[in-house]
DNA sequence: CATGAATGAGAATTCATTCAT
DNA sequence: CATGAATGAATTCTCATTCAT
């Protein structure tokens, strides 16, 4: 994305910028937008209150300037997903792979956004909400496709499709939270975690032949 | 709990805490704690704001005694389903219906209680958190017990434990969160939803035969 | 203006909000808006800093209260003086009386209204500058009409109406100005410094018959 | 006042400072003092906002130097008039069309004039209050021996000595700034003009003959 | 009890000034 | 000299809590 020919003043800019986003970043996830105060941020990152003003222009569009990247990272981790995976139970095995290492490698992203998710699940008035939302809707499609391909070929059952839906969207991501909060999650249990999660949601837990 | 012998004064006294409790729980769901003003739950509650510290004696407390409730009831309804129901699935299904069906008709306390858990995961600091905590505990030790008899009887298969609890959880509840916000959910498919994540949690999606 | 039957509440009402006015306009003519703190307001008015914001939802709005009681004032004292005289001469004298006293008895809100009229003169941006430009026009229409008469009856003589409406906006103002920060006008004074004025502004200062 | 010999070094940077004043003169005649910062005046004159710190030493003297020079200019006007004018008449009309044709080609240097007049009128403190008071009062003394003669030799009537005096300080300045804000003021119009102010201060606007 | 006016601690934001490069 | 990033004191505004009526 950034132009190769950067300044080195500009490569400074970046990582300053960075660097209150990152800490940034921490303190949402820890209390929350309304609750994190500038004062704290500037603590946080080292940076005098006022420093925070040269790079952003308000608290509210550091908030912005997290989730959109946490959503722009999201968005190309699916689209790496999709060009090497083809049918749905390898997409989802790989998505919740990339998913679960993302959230080891950036707890406090994974965190805020779904914070944010929920608490912007329904207004539509402030940019934040916006954001999510398009996301949300882009990412629906996309799962929509997904699953009728999968239902086509016989991959899984047919099942209600608004309800499978609403699965996905869900599915996972509960469960994912409860890991990464445990903080027992280690880099090398992520593919074991990853496997259990798709084979829980492909064959369940019960006995196989059981029958309810 | 309450004793019995109350008197008129008590009675008015309890009922009009329920009307300022259930005005709070409304806004608390929409803006979270610090975003919520005593302002507005005087007017939703239709009180002067002074006669509100007359029942509760901060802002905190509303939040604490919400949540409280919430919890309580949440464990009065497993303690009802534990006693009338004798297999993990039932107890899935049943303990699913009643969730859905108490988030139907208390929608705010539902996402309230969500975002709560999800707050207050780590901190264990306010008063809120504690109840958290010990409510979680409590929760974990019932489902340890449950699972573990589940995989005894060979209900299901032998499944990490830890991953297992794990997973009872998280699944259901952000599905069901979905579900709620989503705004389509009517009393007559409560049981067809209940039906679906048990269904699913135990057979799982795919096509049976096919393995993975 | 005020309806009569104001209860207890609204009259204390209105005399607080009066209060905190008094104390805001000696320091908006002292410093100007801008230089203006609310803690200083806050202060001379006896209240504490939140108090302020009971009555007037910011510092703007005290400020434009302000602009638009004495622009009230001025309105009504013009159209009185236009019952009571049936030439220029007596407009002009009558008038400048009143204004002279007006400035006697509010010489915070006369400097204000002098700073406001200079400041916002092209403005047209901020709430404050229409007021002014509103007020600005209507008096304009007034005296256009004054002096078109006044020419008609041969009271004055012809003379290019734009200047001589540039003369009546400016004359007299910028004398009482400098009369009113001079500390030296008198009650007793008033109808003599108005005489003065008026008597200037028919028949110069020079000596009768001399010729330039 | 600066010497002959002044190095290429020194001409460079005097010019540079009248940059950074013509630049600061600007937004001081539009917002006030207060409400003008030093990123605007770096903006518009061209320097970084340290670099302004290598001319002047606090946004305070950067005013301060406006107002000197300004003060000056005016005093340097005054002067010549004085030594090319020997009766009250002709005085008033050449100051006048000096006055007319500064603010002409220095609109932004007589509103910044007259805000700082009034602001700074009863004040002691600042520095600049200082200049405008020692200035004010130089003039006071000049006009006084320049009305006293020419009441001694009858080319004006006997007035009060303080009124008539009030009287020359403020006449003139509100119409001219009414003139100058209007926009509509050319050069070719100044001599009209002049006459105009100065006709209506020797002769008023009644007819002759007709007396009050 | 019921009320809402009063309050000040605390939060976001601005901006003159400093200083390292 | 020229620069603009860094800074924190100062400012506006919010809101939980108190308290007199």
């Amino acid at each position: 994305m950034e132009q190769k020919t950067q300044t080195r003043k500009e490569r400074e800019r970046e990582f300053k910028k960075s660097e209150i986003l990152d800490a940034a970043i921490q303190i949402f996830a820890k209390k929350g937008f309304k609750a994190t105060t500038l004062d704290e941020i500037a603590e946080k990152s080292e940076f005098g209150k006022g420093t925070i003003y040269n790079y952003f222009s308000s608290k509210e569009e550091i908030y912005k300037e997290i989730i959109s990247s946490i959503l722009a990272t999201n968005r190309k981790n699916i689209q790496e997903v999709d060009q090497t995976t083809n049918n749905l139970y390898d997409f989802i095995l790989e998505t919740t792979k990339r998913q679960i290492s993302f959230c080891l490698n950036n707890k406090d992203a994974f965190l805020l956004l779904i914070f944010t998710k929920m608490h912007h699940a329904k207004s539509t008035s402030s940019e934040v909400s916006k954001l999510m939302k398009n996301h949300e809707e882009e990412m629906l499609k996309h799962i929509v496709e997904k699953t009728e391909i999968a239902a086509k070929n016989n991959e899984i059952r047919k099942l209600d499709s608004e309800k499978l839906i609403r699965l996905f969207k869900s599915s996972g991501f509960a469960y994912i939270y409860d890991l990464v909060i445990s903080q027992n999650l280690k880099e090398e249990n992520i593919d074991d975690e990853a496997f259990f999660i798709t084979d829980i949601l492909f064959n369940g837990i019960n006995i196989k032949g059981k029958k309810y």
